[in-house]
DNA sequence: CGCGGTTTTGACCGGCTTCAAAGGGAGTGG
DNA sequence: CCACTCCCTTTGAAGCCGGTCAAAACCGCG
């Protein structure tokens, strides 16, 4: 069912661009998605604590929905899905997260997801019980559930009131740095090109956006045609124009 | 645009039932929404802390998306929906919250929602500063913030893969306690009926399901002509089986 | 009773799904 | 080197679910 993604953790990690703050704009500039500002005590911890670091390769399960939530995971590099099931199959990817972002929290003790990496990965193997009796490590825990909730927020936005292409415009402009989000740096002048990597099957993007395999590949055929968008080797998207791409996204 | 729902305060608080662990069933059994044991930093804080409550009407937007989240506010009573607009006006809510759940916590500085009472509610006014900056208080907001992140998990299945019904009867099932969710205590011996009281307009229910007024109308008839349940003063929903509206969600 | 609002119902339409088949790319083996 | 296979992806055709538009019904209220 799903196509074996050949890379590497260190290509992966190469891929995942760094978001810092912008300074000097007045206005918080900064994006939405992964803004975790250097956490001494985190540091601390990962350095003092029993914890190891897992190569895993690309679709790997980190752990299934209702197992016993014993380990957090932190995602070290590459990116890992999360999702639910439905008992007749349907699948909803629910969040894409990668590196910095912790996965595996729980309030019930059972894991309210599956989690699956996407390309190969390095995860760092927390115990539950660490993370959770220490207070200096709340704050890293908590910058890091406020970044899910935001993001399952706009999740939720696009599963509920967006078109097809809309989603798929969307979910372009996810791996564009800088655009598209809270703090746009524009388009850089002389041109506004940018080639993005989908690690993910149709099935992957489709199941993350609520689709079907046959729409996503339709929309995409549409956009090329228009000429929003060049296919390469089937994962390689060329925007000639990513404010375009952007336009079609329905935030604007 | 909105109904005004008649209600106060108290009655909301009435509303929202307890829902505690399931002790001795050897696995846990508790629900998945709402498990919040008694933190006494938390409660300390709220203790001395400088805090108000504020009692508000149904329909008052306690605040914008996009605005300073210069507060955090925590639900005392009522119900509190948090919503995003794109800009042609599609507006989805995002999540429901009611007593216990903290929102307005924000990575960016900037409410990434707004949030509108749907009820009559009290809520507890907190500054932003005070709550961030303490390190205790966090294992009290990590766990509200996980509640609220399997929240917007099982919204995002709702969202991407269910059909306009099973979202219709998951809807439903919200309000039902104990059951539906994880310790699903099951049908009582001798009849099995409940009715519940939506504290929504057609438009807020329709958009939080990703719908229109019309489909949930249309949903609403369907099942009234059903025999599945019966509408009284369009506001008060009567199941003449739960576990027979349980099983149109789609999760079984 | 009439008015303004929401909700329901009807008719029609269109976007997405479904089902089916063809196309394409990587790996394998003759 | 090429044929073959196995997936995954793309494309086509048809159907259906939910959206759209419009009108009627309902409801609380002055």
């Amino acid at each position: 069912m799903f196509l074996d993604v050949k890379m590497n953790a260190e290509a992966a990690r190469a891929e995942v661009a760094d978001v810092p703050r912008q300074p000097g704009t007045g206005r918080y500039a900064g994006t939405r998605r992964r803004t975790l500002p250097a956490d001494t005590a985190w540091a601390e911890f990962l350095a003092s604590a029993r914890t190891r670091v897992e190569t895993r390769d690309a679709h790997d399960i980190l752990f299934h929905e209702d197992d016993p939530a014993e380990h957090i995971y932190e995602v070290v590099s590459g990116q890992v899905m999360l999702y639910r099931l439905l008992a007749d199959g349907r699948r909803q990817v629910v969040d894409i997260v990668s590196a910095g972002d912790l996965i595996g929290l729980s309030m019930t003790g059972l894991y309210d997801c599956s989690a699956e990496t996407l390309t190969g990965s390095d995860v760092r193997v927390l115990e539950r019980r660490d993370v959770e009796r220490s207070r200096d490590l709340q704050t890293h825990v908590n910058r890091c559930l406020m970044t899910r909730i935001e993001s399952l927020h706009s999740h939720a936005v696009l599963l509920g009131r967006k078109s097809a292409q809309e989603r798929v415009a969307s979910f372009l402009m996810r791996f564009v740095p800088k655009r598209g989000v809270v703090g746009c740096v524009g388009p850089a002048v002389g041109g506004d090109e940018q080639t993005v990597v989908l690690r993910m099957t149709r099935q992957e993007i489709a199941d993350y956006l609520g689709l079907t395999i046959e729409t996503v590949s339709r929309v995409l055929s549409d956009m090329k045609r228009r000429g929003v968008i060049s296919i390469e080797k089937n994962d390689r998207i060329r925007m000639a124009s990513v404010c375009r791409v952007c336009k079609l996204t329905g935030i604007h």
